[in-house]
DNA sequence: ACATTAAGTGATT
DNA sequence: AATCACTTAATGT
């Protein structure tokens, strides 16, 4: 089929410009084939705490936010972004495993990702020596991450977080210019801290000249 | 003009 | 630093 062919061109294309680790036609080729693409919508959860994971997926456009959460008590906690070029690493394990997701991942924006079937994933792992590379380096990214922002939680006080949070999201996010919209509320849940607090702490930062408050909207401004 | 919701503030623990 | 109670301000109808 024609159509077929175009989309495994696009797809092919997304590839070659997103994951630039991955190097091999044949591989690029297979992908093409057999992943789908999927498109949600921000807001969208696209995996849920206790789910099971059959796809791994490779995100070429938008924002994810992976948390974990205490299921007494909806409390949340950001574990890190997901942008372009990224992939779940949580996902990988799952579904090797086959277990249950441990996370919850959620659009941010809306985005666009391929979903590779698992079986393939374990196929071409030992098939493909750059998807095997492609998959190691994202535990190992993900792994960094993970030590930092767990070094935040343990060592840091809650402004250093917020700072962090806030570079991290407005890069996830493709911001006409820094403007990273949301409510003072909704910051508090994803750092399981109070709105009040995240007021004040914003209000200092803005003394700071790091920020700028609106009402809906914060706008980081470039350090010096 | 009014209701609704976001943000700011002070006091309490 | 969390929570409460309250005020002030922005936004939608």
């Amino acid at each position: 089929m024609i159509l077929d062919e175009v989309k495994i061109s696009r797809i092919q294309r997304l590839i070659h410009d997103h994951f630039p680790q991955i190097t091999e036609k044949d591989l690029i080729t297979e992908i093409a084939t057999h992943a789908q693409e999927i498109k949600c919508s921000a807001g969208e959860i696209l995996m849920d705490y206790g789910s099971y994971v059959k796809m791994v997926p490779l995100i070429y456009k938008g924002g994810i936010k992976v948390t974990r959460e205490d299921p007494d008590e909806g409390r949340e906690i950001i574990l890190y972004f997901l942008q372009s070029g990224d992939t779940c690493s949580m996902s990988f394990s799952c579904c090797m495993t086959n277990k249950r997701s441990e996370i919850r991942t959620e659009a941010i924006e809306d985005s666009e990702l391929l979903g590779v079937p698992i079986q393939y994933v374990d196929k071409w792992m030992t098939q493909y020596q750059s998807w095997k590379n492609f998959v190691m380096m994202s535990y190992d990214q993900r792994m960094v991450e993970m030590v930092s922002s767990i070094d935040s939680i343990a060592f840091e006080g809650l402004d250093e977080r917020l700072m962090k949070y806030l570079e991290a999201r407005s890069q996830v996010i493709a911001s006409s210019d820094n403007i990273i919209a949301m409510t003072h509320q909704e910051i508090a849940n994803d750092l399981n801290s109070s709105r009040e607090a995240i007021s004040r702490l914003l209000k200092k930062l803005e003394h700071q000249g790091k920020v700028e408050l609106h009402r809906n909207r914060i706008i980081l401004l470039a350090e010096e």
